[in-house]
DNA sequence: CCATGTCAGATTTTT
DNA sequence: TCTGACATGG
């Protein structure tokens, strides 16, 4: 797309080259499209090579699709070099070169969420503390690395964060016993790496010389000291975000960084993005209504040359079952009059469970639709169980992935066993691994040999993987441990082929990997690689006519011609347990990310009644429907629900009921 | 080692 | 109301 097509503002950002640059980019006002360009136009027309540029997105899809976009409007120009990747990428990548510097070894393991909750759960029975805290514990250990802290950065403002901050340090030497790191490390120890070691930092600060991030709104103090770093004293940061869309702050998210910017750079230009391409009028004037109860330091105002089109349509349903069916009626009647295809809806809203009416709905209509959420790639047993083989076979000291593997299928090495194993090891200071070979472990004999002879098989194996070719030295490994046998052992007929099935499928997926260009090549490379993607994507999954069912999360980013953004009451949206006005101002900006995918028609409904535990509840309707200006808002119920809104009013019913009687 | 019972808790989750 | 995390007993 040339540059022609770009509107005023949009090109400011894109020629803007020197010095740090904050786009601050509404709902829909072609925030990718300005990077994908300024890509374009760093290489082809400022002649900047492109191993020097790095773009930066959160999700692995968005940086998918900006390649793609980037490698489109390059026609056939050589991108070899340039980055474009996650947070998390740019941080295995730093760390791949470098992390002999910190005292780990190269073949480290980088652990899923499910491993690092075990650690700290045995450090916390170590301490004879309660284990039950685990979950609470190792959250807090994570928001200190988001928020940027190394162990002995920490403060604690209370007990439970007290705790954390006893446990990080240890939890880190776990790790660093098995030469592992965790997510959340990928974004801190670079950090760490790059500041304590000049060498290393000179080499990225030459190396990136341009840096774009995506989602800025969505970065984490840990990301904004990790770029702070990586910018040196060249400031040639591009940041695109949109503080009103900041929904992750629970997760350390801090939207605060982009005014920090305007701090941290005295020079910094600021452009912004108000034209909105995606909505129509109403839609739009809806949205920015909402959201101007918002309290802004940047102020901005969406319009659009789309035309006014339709009301808001709000339903008003009896349950969650009729929303359901009233919501999957007017998608069928809907989709019938226009001959248009289900990909043309989405029905999104605040919290899963909300998904189950829907799903039987679509179901009966037969409507085939795909949910966000699902299960996580970590969370699938057999998906969990392969990948520990294979962190085992790269880095043997990996603990956790030690403890999974010995025991899956069984081999007769029970919990005893590795307590003692375990204890021992502790001792001496040795991974499990390193610990069974010791003489002065005491086992009885036929442990002993059992562990011997599966640590004597990794070993040949990684000497296989190692030398061999790597594909079928893989591909043979499910079979060579008996896995088939012990799914069939773990019962449900079909469960056994879909779980086949799936590992058959990471195994592709891992050939992929490895077939692509400047893709990793060592297991050790494509291991790390898999850590970092949640679930496992089909690529056909985009091209699917099916209706999309989402989380507002899960719907950033995204945009349908109809959304259907469902349970517009109090208590669900905003959610109860939103408490302060920060709170409440980060659901306001959920309501405003759903009702901004809309680009033509948005439908709101809510329940006068819900089942909630068990017990039936009569939800208000959300106060963020009162903030939609009246004269856009298309009621379909058939009561007004004016007096519902407010308590005075309800109360007043009530008591005149009560006179009556 | 697994089967069963009890009890609390029940948002969102890019990597 | 339902689920899942744990404890306990066979």
């Amino acid at each position: 797309m040339p540059m022609a097509e770009l509107n005023p503002p949009q090109q400011e950002a894109v020629k803007h080259i020197h010095g740090p640059l904050l786009v601050l980019a509404g709902a829909g006002s072609g925030k990718t499209r300005v990077i994908t360009q300024k890509i374009v136009h760093l290489i082809r027309e400022q002649q900047i090579a492109p191993k020097h540029i790095c773009a930066v997105t959160f999700t692995n899809k968005a940086a998918r699709e900006m390649k793609n976009r980037v490698a489109e409007a390059l026609q056939g120009h050589n991108s070899r070099g340039l980055m474009v990747s996650t947070f998390h990428h740019l941080g295995l990548q730093i760390l791949r070169k470098d992390i002999e510097r910190l005292g780990y070894r190269g073949n480290f393991s980088v652990i899923d969420p499910g491993d690092s909750l075990g650690m700290v759960r045995n450090l916390l029975r170590e301490a004879s503390g309660p284990s039950d805290l685990a979950e609470a514990i190792q959250a807090r250990i994570s928001r200190f690395k988001n928020d940027g802290f190394f162990p002995e950065e920490t403060h604690a403002d209370d007990r439970l964060g007290q705790e954390a901050a006893n446990i990080y340090a240890p939890y880190q030497r776990s790790l660093s016993a098995c030469n592992a790191v965790d997510l959340d490390d990928l974004i801190l120890l670079p950090t760490r790496l790059l500041q304590d070691n000049a060498e290393a930092r000179h080499d990225w600060q030459d190396r990136i010389r341009y840096l774009l991030v995506d989602e800025y709104q969505d970065s984490n103090g840990a990301q904004y000291r990790l770029v702070q770093t990586l910018l040196g004293t060249r400031h040639n940061l591009t940041a695109v975000g949109d503080d009103d869309q900041s929904i992750y702050s629970w997760r350390g998210a801090a939207a605060d960084n982009l005014h920090r910017l305007a701090q941290d750079f005295p020079n910094l230009k600021v452009v912004k993005l108000e034209q909105n391409y995606r909505s129509t009028g109403r839609i739009l004037q809806s949205a920015n209504a909402v959201i101007a109860q918002n309290p802004h330091l940047f102020e901005k105002r969406l319009w659009s040359t789309l035309g006014d089109g339709y009301s808001i349509r709000a339903l008003r349903c009896a349950n969650e079952t009729d929303e359901a069916e009233q919501v999957v009626n007017a998608i069928l009647r809907d989709r019938f009059q226009r001959q248009g295809e289900y990909r043309d809806y989405a029905i999104l809203y605040r919290s899963n469970h909300q998904a189950r009416p829907f799903e039987a709905a679509l179901r009966n209509a037969r409507i085939p639709y795909q949910i966000s959420g699902g299960l996580s790639f970590f969370e699938r047993s057999e998906i969990k169980d392969f990948l520990s083989y294979l962190r085992l076979l790269v880095n043997p000291d990996d603990d956790p992935a030690f403890l999974r593997a010995v025991n899956t299928p069984r081999r007769g090495i029970g919990s005893s066993t590795l307590e003692r194993l375990g204890a021992f090891a502790k001792e001496r200071n040795l991974s499990l691994f390193a610990a069974l070979w010791e003489e002065a472990l005491e086992l009885p004999e036929k442990a002993r040999t059992a562990l011997h002879s599966f640590a004597g098989w990794v070993n040949l194996k990684a000497d296989e993987v190692d030398k061999a070719e790597l594909i079928p030295a893989l591909q043979s490994l499910p079979e060579e441990i008996g896995y088939l046998q012990h799914l069939q052992n773990e019962g449900d007929e079909k469960d056994v082929g879909r779980r086949w099935e799936n590992i058959q499928e990471l195994l592709s997926w891992i050939q992929r990997l490895q077939e692509q260009d400047e893709g990793p090549q060592t297991l050790a490379e494509i291991l790390n690689r898999l850590m970092l993607f949640n679930v496992l994507e089909r690529a056909e999954d985009d091209d699917r006519d099916v209706l999309r069912l989402s989380t507002l999360h899960a719907a950033k980013g995204l945009e349908f011609p109809q959304v259907f953004l469902v349970g517009a009451e109090e208590e669900l949206l905003p959610h109860r347990n939103s408490e302060t006005p920060e709170q409440i101002e980060e659901e306001r900006r959920l309501f405003y990310v759903g009702m901004t995918r809309a680009r033509f028609r948005l439908t709101l409904s809510l329940c006068r009644k819900r089942r909630r535990y068990g017990q039936d509840i009569h939800p208000k309707p959300s106060r963020f429907l009162q903030e939609i200006p009246k004269e856009h808002l298309d009621w379909q119920g058939d009561q007004d629900p004016e007096e519902e809104m407010d308590p005075a009013a309800a109360f007043a019913r009530l008591r005149g009921m009560l006179g009556k009687t």
